[in-house]
DNA sequence: TGATAACCGAGACGGTACGTCCTGTCTTGAG
DNA sequence: CTCAAGACAGGACGTACCGTCTCGGTTATCA
C-alpha cells in the first residue's frame, strides 16, 4: 500500500522544477498534446526523465502544474504582489456592466494563442478522466466560479438578482454558453457575444417587474 | 493533394465495417479511450490492421465513424424506418413544456452509460484537434442544434419569444449550461436542473410584460 | 492431398511470363534479391499478383525460370538455333588448354555484372533451402557439369589423365577453388587465377611419369 | 557520418546478449534463418526488440555475433584457457595425412547438425550481402585459412611443396572442393573424399620427380 | 453463335514482421 | 540523497508484404 518511497521534496531541485514547467507549456503550445511526451519534455528541460517520474504521476499532471504556475506568476503580475490572489470581480453596483466586464476578460483569455493549447489540452484531458477533471476544476476553475457567486450574491443582497435564484446555476447560464462555443468552435467568441449572453441570461434572474 | 492511392470503396467488406464499429465502441466503454488501441481493436474485430488504416486516419477517425452508425441505427429503431431522421422537437404550443421535455432527454441521453464513453471521448478529442472537432459538430452536433433553432423561430411567429432574440444564441444559453455540467463535471446532471436552466433562459428570451 | 486446383497451362499468357521474368531479373539486379517482392514484380509487370502465385510457388521459383529463360535465350544466340543446347567444351587434343578455355569463360560469367545479382541470389538461396537448391543444381549446374565428366572421360581415353581418377572429383578440383572465390569474395577472379588452378589440378590429374 | 546516436556500451547488459545469441542460434535450428524473426528472437530472449536493434543493425549481424561467440566458447574449451586461439594445424612431418585429419575434421564440422543451420544462413547472407560476406570472411574464414598457409609455408621448406606454388590458391585447392559439396549438396561430404581431395591435390603441388 | 469457363488485371482482405517511438523502471556516476 | 543520462522490458505505432480471395473484363474453346 505504501507508495514505495516518497521523495524528500525538501532537496526537490527548482531549477528542475521550472524547466520541466517551460518545456512542457512550449512543447504542448508547439507540437500539440498529443506529440508531447515525457521524453521531450525531459530532453528539451536538460533533465533525466526520472526527475520528472519522481515528482508527477502523469504527462497531465506536469502540464496542470506549469498551467497553475503560468497562472499564479500571470496573477502576480497583475496584483500588487505575491499575497494577492485573483483581483474578484468588480462591484460598481451596475450589475450587467460588472458582467460584461469580466465575461469580455474570459473571452479575451481564451482567445489568447499562449493559453489556448495547454487549457484544451488540461479541459479534454479532464473530459475523459474524471479524477484529473475534478483535479481541474478544483483547483483551476472553482476559485474562479466563486467570484461570481460572491457577485451575484451581492447582486441579490441589492436587489438586482432575485432572492430565490441559485447563483451556482446562474452563474453556468454565463458561463455554460461561452465554455460551449470555446470548446467546440461553433460560431467565434466575441466580446459583443459576452455581451449578449448577459443581456439574455439577466432577463430571467432579474425580479420581475 | 491526393492521399496517395485512394481505396476503391465498392469493393469495401461491409462485414469488417461493421466489426470495426462495433469493436471501437466496445473497447472504449470496457478500458477507456486511451487503452483502447487500434491493434486492440483490429484484433478484437478479427481484421488486419491494413483494413483500418485503409479507411481511417486515426484511432478517433474510427470512433466517430461508429458512432455516428450508432447514432444512425439508434434513430432507425425509434423512428418509422429507415426515411426518417431525428424526430425533432415537439410544438405543443407550450414553449416551456416542450423545451423542458427536449432538455430532460438530453439529460438522460448524457448520462447513458453506454454512450458516455465514446461520447466524452470523441468531444475531448474534438475540443484538442480542431479538424476533427468540426467534424464532430457538423455531422453530431449541428443536425440536434437545428431542431432548436427551428423550435425557436416557430415560438418567436407565436409571440412566446422576442422576434430580436438570435435563435443561436438562446439555444447556446440552453444547451451550454448543461454541457458545462457534463463536461467538467462540477455538479450532477438532472431533470430538476433542466427545468431550472429552461425556466431562467425563458425569463431572458420571453417578451417583456 | 490434390493440388487444389490445377492452371491449365494450354491457356497461359505468354506475354504475363516474360513480363514477369523481365521484371525479376531488372528487380533483383536493381534493388537485390532480398527488397525485391512478389507485388513489386506483380507491379512491374503490369500484372496480378495472382497471376505469379498460379504459376510459381514463391519467389526463387519466379527467378529460377526467369534465369533459365535468360540462360536459354543467350544459349540460342550463340547456337545455331532453338534445337541446340550449349555447345561442350571443344575437344582439341591439349586438355590443359581447352580446360583454361572452359575456366575462363566461366570466370568471364561469373564477372557479368548482368548475371552476378540473380546468380548470387539463386545460390544463396540453394545454400538455405535444400529444396531449391537441388532444383538449381539440377536445372542449371549438372548440364554443365556433364560437360566436364565428358571431357575428362575423353581425355582418360586419350591417356591424358589417369584412368583411375573420379571425373566427379577431377571437376570438383578445377571449379570448386573458382566457386570458392566467387561466393566468398576473398580475392578477385581472374583469368590468370582460372589458369593457375588448372595447372595445379592438373597436376594431381595427370599421370604419374 | 555518425549513426545519429552511439549507445554507450559499458552500460551494456551482459545477460540481454548473452539471452540474444542463444535465443538466435535456437531459432535458427530450430525453424531455419528464414522464419527467424527479430520479434521472435526478442520474445524468446525475453528482451525489448530495441534493444536488439540499439546493438545490432540486421539479423545477419546477430547471428554473426551469437556465432562467433559460440566458436569462441568452443575453442576455449577445446583449448587451454581463454588466451589460447584455435589450435592450429599440426606438423608431423607427413603432409598428406595432416592435411587429411584437418579437412576430415572440417567434413565433421560441416556435418554438425548444430552448427550446420547458422553457418548455412551466414554463408548464403554473405554471398548476396557483400559487406556481411566481407565480415563473415574476415572474422571466421580467415583465421583458419591462415593456418592453411602457415602449414603449407612449413611444407615448402621442407621440400614438401614446390616453392614457387601460392599458398593462398594450393589452400583454394583443398578447400574449394568440400565447400562446393557443402554448399550445392551436389553429393555427400564424407572423410574418403576428404582423402581424396587432398591425395588429387599433393599432385599438383609436390615437386615434380 | 452464343454460353461458359478459364485466365487475367486489380486490389481488398486477415495476417505477420518490420523498424521506430515512447512508457515507466532501473542502474550508473557525478555532485 | 538528488540529479542527468540512458539502457532496459514492453507495447503500440503506421508501413510493407505475404498469400488468399473476389471482382469485372477479356479470350478461347465447346454446345
Amino acid at each position: 500500500m505504501a507508495p514505495t518511497k516518497a521523495p524528500d521534496s525538501s532537496r526537490r531541485s527548482d531549477r528542475s522544477r521550472r524547466a520541466i514547467h517551460d518545456a512542457a507549456l512550449a512543447l504542448v503550445t508547439e507540437v500539440g498534446y498529443r506529440r508531447t511526451t515525457i521524453e521531450g519534455i525531459a530532453a528539451r528541460a536538460g533533465v533525466g526523465k526520472q526527475t520528472i517520474y519522481r515528482w508527477w504521476p502523469s504527462k497531465a499532471a506536469v502540464l496542470m502544474d506549469a498551467f497553475l504556475d503560468l497562472a499564479g506568476r500571470a496573477a502576480e503580475e497583475v496584483g500588487a504582489g505575491p499575497g494577492e490572489t485573483a483581483p474578484g470581480i468588480p462591484d460598481t453596483g451596475d450589475l450587467v456592466a460588472d458582467l460584461k466586464l469580466v465575461l469580455r476578460a474570459t473571452v479575451d483569455e481564451l482567445n489568447d494563442p499562449t493559453l489556448e493549447a495547454p487549457t484544451r489540452a488540461l479541459t479534454a484531458e479532464g473530459v475523459v478522466d474524471a479524477k484529473l477533471g475534478a483535479e481541474f476544476v478544483h483547483k483551476l476553475l472553482d476559485p474562479q466560479l466563486a467570484l461570481y457567486v460572491t457577485r451575484l450574491r451581492a447582486a441579490q443582497e441589492a436587489g438586482d438578482v432575485r432572492a430565490d435564484v441559485d447563483p451556482r446555476i446562474a452563474l453556468e447560464l454565463l458561463i455554460g454558453p461561452l465554455m460551449h462555443r470555446w470548446l467546440l468552435r461553433t460560431l467565434p467568441l466575441t466580446h459583443a457575444y459576452a455581451d449578449e449572453i448577459v443581456d439574455y441570461a439577466i432577463g430571467g434572474l432579474a425580479p420581475r417587474t
